[in-house]
DNA sequence: CAGACCTTGTC
DNA sequence: ACAAGGTCT
């Protein structure tokens, strides 16, 4: 029996541009592709329920490509991935473990477990880097530790030297291991059952690095045109819509940049729109970055004026947040366009959240814990970070007093209106000049539009104007009470 | 240590 | 005009 060695797969679920398996395939052993549903490790952030739709398809994808490829299949198991690992060394006689890094807390600690009880038992445990552009650690300020502003922090990453080419697809192992028992897919029940919840989704994204590959080809010939002003409008596709591929790790951020510099190279004139996206890209990366020095993220304020902040329990108001039913608008179609596609819109990320930390003081983690659960791309690092510095608590994070004004973010940002009402529909009969403002509306405009207020959509939930004292006295006194 | 600088806004 | 203060060189 040949040597064997295990290649498991975690968020990087590509063949292409991965360290990792490239290595283990280069070892010469008989190859063992290996993925670990593991509920355990994560622990209060193991995958939501729409990134569990997503790791479905995904998978399945991955598998396609191994049996294509390769002519094998993708081992499945469950479980804590610290007793199912050596386990599978035990049972296989593979003598080596390779994976690419993560960067959550909870995952660093399982590396470091993992690279303890392999090393006592004379495992090779190798992890390579694969996720990010720049390794944690490899982007300091001048006294040495880690940027507190993406702007200096980006500057730095950009004089350095560029991010590696990507690998290609790496050659067939020499051997493989088969027969192997393995869990299905549909043994795992990651796609919602009876109300399907996510349903239609497969005509919205399509997990996998195929998918990836078509999102980036589909951005790089089309929107990077106009990127910097079409990125702020939702009823447009101004993005890459390439976060949730990220997050899987189907495609490399180095694919992505490269694959941009060399776009930019044949249409010199993208220079300055294609370095905004690239910028969005580093802000993916500073978010990790700033996990990876500060694991509290995800739980705790940033920054610590911020943790005695009088927050509010309203649980009806949190609800009306959740099921898009807030009187708002803006407000309301970015909720259900997560509740009803797994996604939102940038621009919409921060009005929501303003809305909810802001006009309803509810604190940022009810916010993050509903993003965690319903968004196809969540991913603890980009959430924690962005929640934070919506609420103000975050690094380099949006001042507290600045507070979005959601009626005018609509007339700004849906001038037309398209995107409100494709979110809700309920509004589609308002003229523009109330859509965003229904409450405003004469009595003959609302009976033409079919709308009674209160009935089928509702009265807002708070007024703005009082909401942004409130708001804003709110965080006086937090700050007086913290200077003390 | 001084000085430049700081993603996304509102009234 | 306003809102505050921290980060980084």
């Amino acid at each position: 029996m040949n040597e064997a060695i295990i290649f498991w797969f975690r968020q990087d679920l590509r063949l292409k541009d991965n360290p990792g398996l490239d290595a283990a395939i280069a070892s010469g052993k008989a190859l063992i592709p290996v993925y670990i549903l593991d509920d355990e490790s994560p622990s209060q952030w193991r995958l939501g329920q729409a990134s569990r739709w997503w790791l479905h398809h995904s998978l399945s994808a991955l598998n396609k490509e191994l049996k294509q490829h390769y002519g094998t299949e993708l081992i499945l198991r469950r479980g804590s991935a610290k007793t199912l690992l050596p386990k599978l060394c035990d049972e296989t006689g593979a003598d080596a473990v390779f994976c690419s890094r993560q960067y959550e807390p909870w995952a660093a600690a399982l590396e470091q477990d993992l690279h303890h009880l392999f090393q006592y038992r004379a495992i090779s445990f190798k992890r390579f880097a694969g996720s990010l552009l720049f390794e944690p650690g490899s982007i300091l300020t001048q006294a040495g530790g880690p940027f507190k502003v993406f702007t200096a922090f980006w500057r730095r990453c950009r004089s350095g030297p560029e991010p590696a080419l990507p690998l290609g697809l790496p050659k067939a192992p020499q051997s493989l291991r088969t027969g192997l028992a393995s869990d299905t897919l549909t043994d795992w029940q990651l796609l919602p059952d009876s109300p399907n919840w996510a349903a239609g989704w497969e005509t919205l994204w399509q997990p996998g690095a195929e998918g990836a590959a078509q999102r980036l080809q589909q951005f790089l010939n089309a929107a990077i045109d106009d990127y910097q002003d079409a990125r702020d409008i939702p009823a447009q596709v101004g993005t890459s819509l390439l976060s949730a591929h990220l997050s899987f790790g189907e495609i490399s951020p180095r694919m992505v940049w490269h694959a941009t510099k060399a776009k930019v190279a044949q249409e010199h004139s993208l220079l300055e729109q294609s370095n905004k996206f690239l910028s969005e890209l580093a802000w993916r990366e500073f978010s990790h970055h700033l996990l990876h020095f500060f694991p509290q993220l995800p739980q705790e304020p940033f920054k610590a004026q911020f943790a005695h902040f009088p927050w509010e329990s309203n649980p009806t108001a949190l609800q009306a947040w959740q099921q898009g039913q807030t009187g708002y608008p803006m407000v309301d179609a970015g909720m259900r366009e997560l509740w009803q596609s797994g996604y939102m819109h940038n621009r919409l990320r921060m009005i929501v959240a303003s809305f909810l930390t802001k006009h309803l003081r509810l604190h940022w983690r009810l916010g993050e814990r509903w993003f965690w659960d319903c968004l196809v791309d969540a991913n603890l690092a980009n959430n924690a970070s962005g929640w934070q510095w919506v609420a103000g608590s975050g690094a380099d994070a949006s001042p507290y007093f600045r507070i979005f004004n959601p009626t005018t973010q609509g007339e700004k940002f849906d001038p037309q209106g398209d995107y409100i009402r494709r979110w809700v529909p309920e509004l589609a009969g308002l003229p523009n000049k109330y859509l965003h403002q229904p409450s405003k509306a004469p009595a003959k405009v609302l009976e033409q539009a079919g709308l009674v207020l209160g009935e089928n959509y509702p009265l807002p939930i708070v007024e703005h104007s009082s909401a942004r004292e409130q708001a804003l006295s709110a965080y006086a006194v937090a700050r007086e009470s913290f200077n003390l």
